[in-house]
DNA sequence: TGTAACGTTTGACACGTGTCAACAGTCACA
DNA sequence: TGTGACTGTTGACACGTGTCAAACGTTACA
């Protein structure tokens, strides 16, 4: 053992009557080291508890097996499936993920990548906030590979992993229409982020290209149930004519704010008022009255953008520099046909 | 730049006519550098984008700010609370959390506790498998602290933060037979996990204490939403005379599929039966029925974890080696008073 | 017996950084 | 002018590992 208490490789070489030099063959190419030393060298490392240190072996080394994860908002249920693919992909090819949380604060995010090019990670699989392209090319430019979730992306330097949201969108609307609404609104503020944004452009787009005259209200609102529960309230408030006869949601905890407050006002779903959603997270089919929803898949973006990393890393130019999911209507309970104006509830 | 493609600290000072150990000063003392050297460092650092080297610079300080947290389960929402304490606290001090999920593997988590190891991280927070008391050992002989949470522990050599399971488990219960309710059910497998197993002996202990004559009846059942909807389902099945009048779910995944197979089935809640859960994970308030069930400060218990294992890092003995949280009953309304025999839904 | 070929082991070196003793330069004071 | 004190700067070294050329030992063959 030396000074610091802790045991290197040395001190494994040392008690084993060995050089260094093989007990690095031992760690790294058992082959080219005759059994007989092996065993020694092997036992000796059992005596003294050796552990090798990775901060060594990387500077030498050159190269890091790490790789780096990024999300914007650990605790949204969508972002946990796409680490859990993220995981589950490199976990098997021998890579460590480390995972960071952004928090939807740029400032946090800078400090992570900055972090992440500290340590020299191999790649890096980021959920970005809007406006980061800057550090993220940066990194790039430091050689180790990128793949950007969550926001579509183009052109021949980079990787991505996306859904269509407009056609998301355009699901959603096409599904109330078709039900025969005309008044629908769409809560979610559409410049809390890109992919919001987007649904929104395709549910005017739905609405644009129906041939027949609806009306659509946006509504703003942060993307949390709370915010969700007093729009709810607020169009509990609104006289029964005046009321839109379906609701889009930017995002399914918005729509599970909503239910709540609907349900406590005796607004019935979808008998009074149809609900949609938007990503499907597990906790939809939970839900008191199960809701609709457009299903994003969350774990294979996670598995995807896995794969396209470590072939980067691999060396290989990945097949597709740029996935984009198609995202797909799940039709639950929570929506229904429009009801006549002397409507009642059936339960 | 040198051969590696990647900008060193003498690669700056070159540029910046300065010896290394100029530069390395202007990084980390910048005020034993005159200003005039300092600028024309910090000028060369700019234009050549240098970044330092985490590796190296670990090797040669021969300490790491890098903390360790290994989750039992990252998709349980008790569990992300716990992390996000733990990231909050140690960000504001400087440290740089890494994140792994063992996901109730026990090989997965020795992988990641040897990665950490081999990491050389300065200290760890673990939210344990039942049997792993060796591995974390093993690490507290490398000198790196230990916080071990969600498992009471005694002692003078480690540090835990856990919850009084068993309280929880006697407020449960005793809410439900100071209602009246003398047929009980508790749903959860005492074998998944430790905390389960508290949980289940504190129900015991308050049925005992009780004074009356009460029965419990033990189901099985794995800790997740669908487990709860299929015993739900199998006590909804049941002659109402037979059935228990009161159910204690294990955790709050398990009640939310009770509770969802209840309604269903038409079974009120609380009006036909009465059901508490345990955890209070946000979904509980968001509820068709909000759930009554006994609150654990998750988040109070990553802050406190890792304000033990920060100051442990420097130095300093806490003051308190291991803390354990008491539990608190929040009644919401999922349950309520007993109903005579010939009772009827009230809306 | 001598030599070549082969497989195993060795020892020195480099990776990029932080530290520390030593050194140079400046200034005030005697 | 010489001395001491002080500030700023330097250069060598160590951290623990992986690699690679060189050395070593063994065996086979002439």
């Amino acid at each position: 053992m030396n000074s610091s208490g802790r045991v290197s490789i040395k001190d494994v070489a040392r008690l084993a009557n060995v050089s260094q030099g093989t007990v690095s063959h031992v760690l790294n190419h058992p082959d080219r080291v005759s059994p007989v030393r092996r065993e020694a060298v092997e036992k000796a490392i059992r005596e003294l508890g050796f552990v090798r240190h990775e901060a060594a072996r990387h500077l030498r080394a050159g190269y890091s097996s790490t790789v780096g994860l990024l999300l914007l908002d650990a605790w949204n249920p969508g972002f946990t499936e796409v680490a859990r693919g993220v995981e589950d992909t490199t976990m098997d090819q021998g890579w460590t993920v480390v995972i960071s949380n952004s928090a939807r604060d740029i400032e946090r995010e800078k400090t992570y990548l900055r972090l992440f090019y500290e340590q020299r990670v191999a790649g890096l699989i980021v959920v970005p906030h809007d406006q980061s392209a800057d550090d993220l090319h940066q990194i790039r430019s430091g050689g180790a590979p990128v793949v950007v979730v969550d926001r579509p992306e183009t052109g021949d330097h980079g990787m991505s992993v996306a859904v269509d949201d407009v056609a998301g969108g355009e699901l959603a609307a096409r599904h109330l229409i078709s039900l025969g609404h005309r008044h629908v609104a769409f809560i979610g503020d559409e410049a809390a982020a890109a992919p919001v944004h987007a649904r929104l452009i395709g549910v005017r787009k739905a609405v644009a290209e129906a041939g027949v005259d609806i009306r659509l209200d946006v509504i703003p609102a942060e993307l949390t149930a709370e915010a969700g529960r007093e729009t709810g309230e607020m169009l509990a408030a609104m006289p029964a004519g005046k009321r839109p006869t379906a609701v889009a949601a930017a995002i399914d905890l918005l729509a599970i704010g909503v239910l709540q407050a609907f349900l406590q006002h005796g607004i019935g779903v979808p008998d009074d008022i149809s609900l949609c959603g938007y990503d499907d997270i597990p906790f939809t089919r939970q839900l008191s009255v199960p809701l609709t929803t457009v299903h994003r898949s969350h774990y294979d973006m996670g598995t995807t953008a896995a794969e396209m990393l470590t072939s980067a890393l691999s060396g290989q130019v990945p097949d597709l520099r740029h996935v984009v999911f198609q995202p797909e209507l799940v039709v639950r309970q929570s929506t229904g046909p429009v009801q006549p104006r002397s409507r009642r509830r059936t339960r």
